[in-house]
DNA sequence: AAATATACTGTAATCGATTACATCGTGAAG
DNA sequence: CTTCACGATGTAATCGATTACAGTATATTT
């Protein structure tokens, strides 16, 4: 069978009791230096590793954090994972991952993983959770160990890290007004998305008043993907009076829709010009190359977990209802860079 | 403090011995079907979720699995995360994620997953492992325990599911030739990758009997990603003689590639056909649409996910050394559709 | 010198579910 | 009527680490 090192065999090498052992390994500072000398020795030795599902039990933690998305197979979300492990490795947490729709799929309910004690805390990507979720998870102890990255929940009161968005969204339509545009489109993610609302809120605002309010029909809402930029540029191609310059709340559908065009002759920047958000690593290499709004999704991550460690190690000073706000680039490219003459 | 119903609780409601619950929980046909309902009733007036920690200890499992992947910022293991979650959640299996360099980084073994009882098993997908640590591996009795997704190594006794990189790589080469080019180059992933060189190897026999075997020079080799391509296409602009198809070992190459050549006024596909490997689902949209390999990375993902289960549970028929290929299609867009005349 | 503080270390209870083994009742077989 | 088999259930040991509490030795204070 496997053989299994255990605490007890350490401490008969070691010659001291399991709980010397113990403390040697977790609060060091407590045994004798003489004694963490051999112990750390018979551990090596021995090969000992410490039995997590012991100490899950024993401490009732599991030094384990969720992190809850919609959409794994969204690139955008790969590199806030990344953030977040780089913030959880080091402090021994490990990561888990589960989609919005296959825990529903499965009939599996999102505050099990803090009733059976599979996660310490949770990072929750996905704003659009059911908000009766959101009331039975913030009715929990554990509530206090959940931290929103990205997009948040405007009723909760979980802290939250964001981009932005607001900040971006403005940079972009002063942007495109600086390089002599007058008429400007908005395509939008989601309709009751925040990210969609923060976003679009703000551009309006600025094209206000900018002296340049947006045409109804100008301000095109779907979704964050390339299919909704597609979309979009159908409805642009149509128009009578089009834009000549789109800002988009993704950089996904600012492919969708520079793609579409093309196919239909319009060419970006020469005859609209396009700036996206995120700026995604492709952005750089698409044809053109596309001016964007950059999120640093790294950090959003990262900045996300370490709070969330905060909290659930209770060496935390922000405040429940803390937002933390990540600053925005814009970054220049091709694909807006005609100047209107 | 956190209420926590245990199984002592549930007992006393139910009317019966903690076993009973256990047993109804974990195997439902040993008890009769009136205690089975009773039980069930007290679960659910009691809102017991059985504490994974202790099952765990108990019975010396996780239920939980680890993915070992290169990087977690490159969107084409994305999909294959969503296969592999597909098949565990159902199977109450949850998935942990940990990157390579993370993983080293923070001092902590691979092995250590299995050690400290972390994981019940794990899919590699990162086939540029140092091989000490593949060795280590090997040698533990839970290696039955781990399978290799998309990459591989050749030496390992370990299950893999991956993509015909050889038909994929001949169809491609085939496909350029059929379109009339003689002159056709390969931009290969790194050197020593199993992918890289299944995929380069196919190009070159099927080149080789095709009577067109190619130069030295339009055998280039980088790197999966974008940046490579761009490097390529730098190379490719200085030769002399020029290919006039490239068939790219990733679509991201591709990108790179076609990229910089229209910077340098090389238009795709009309002075150079590209062909990429991978289908991400961006290469549909791109400009131009980018004629691919389609890879099912869903399915390799789901596939090796479902062998792993079926070890871990000892459930399964498969060989310890079994390969599952799946098979690739070549989808046709317009980066390569400009024929030769 | 006695009393007390300090620094380590050991003993044993504990976390909560699982399961080997024992027990009990009922019906069938002899 | 006794014996045995079998199904259903209960009792209690067990998984392996942590930690409250107790104990011991040494240093410090009075």
């Amino acid at each position: 069978m496997i053989k299994t090192v255990k605490i007890q065999d350490v401490a008969k090498v070691a010659g001291v009791s399991t709980a010397t052992i113990s403390r040697t390994l977790s609060n060091p500072s407590v045994v004798s230096e003489a004694t963490r000398i051999a112990v750390l020795e018979a551990v090596k030795v021995t090969g000992y590793r410490v039995n997590r599902a012991a100490r899950n039990l024993r401490t009732q933690r599991s030094n384990a954090i969720l992190v809850l998305l919609p959409d794994m197979a969204n690139p955008f979300f790969s590199q806030i994972l990344q953030g977040i492990e780089a913030a959880l490795s080091p402090a021994g947490f490990s990561m888990l991952i589960a989609e919005t729709n296959q825990i529903s799929a499965c009939g599996e309910q999102l505050v099990d993983y803090f009733n059976d004690g599979r996660a310490d805390g949770m990072v929750v990507l996905d704003g659009g959770l059911d908000p009766a979720i959101i009331d039975e998870l913030s009715k929990m102890p554990q509530s206090r160990n959940v931290v929103c990255a990205c997009e948040w929940f405007d009723g909760a009161a979980f802290p939250s890290v964001r981009s932005a968005n607001r900040r971006g969204a403005a940079a972009a339509i002063q942007h495109l007004y600086d390089l002599g545009h007058r008429k400007i489109a908005h395509i939008s993610g989601p309709l009751g998305n925040v990210l969609t609302e923060a976003r679009r809120d703000s551009a309006v605002e600025t094209m206000t008043s900018l002296n340049i309010p947006p045409a109804a029909e100008w301000m095109i809402s779907g979704d964050f993907n390339l299919g909704a930029g597609r979309d979009a540029a159908t409805k642009i191609i149509d128009m009578n009076d089009r834009p000549t310059g789109v800002f988009c709340a993704s950089d996904e559908i600012a492919f969708g829709l520079i793609s579409e065009l093309a196919k239909n002759n319009i060419h970006v920047p020469r005859d609209i010009a396009v700036i996206g958000f995120d700026d995604i690593e492709l952005s750089e290499h698409f044809i053109p190359a596309l001016t964007s709004i950059r999120q640093d999704r790294f950090g959003l991550g990262q900045r996300a977990a370490e709070i969330l460690l905060g909290r659930v190690n209770h060496t935390d000073v922000e405040d429940r209802n803390s937002i933390i706000v990540l600053d925005v680039e814009l970054v220049e490219r091709s694909s807006s860079l005609a100047n209107i003459t």
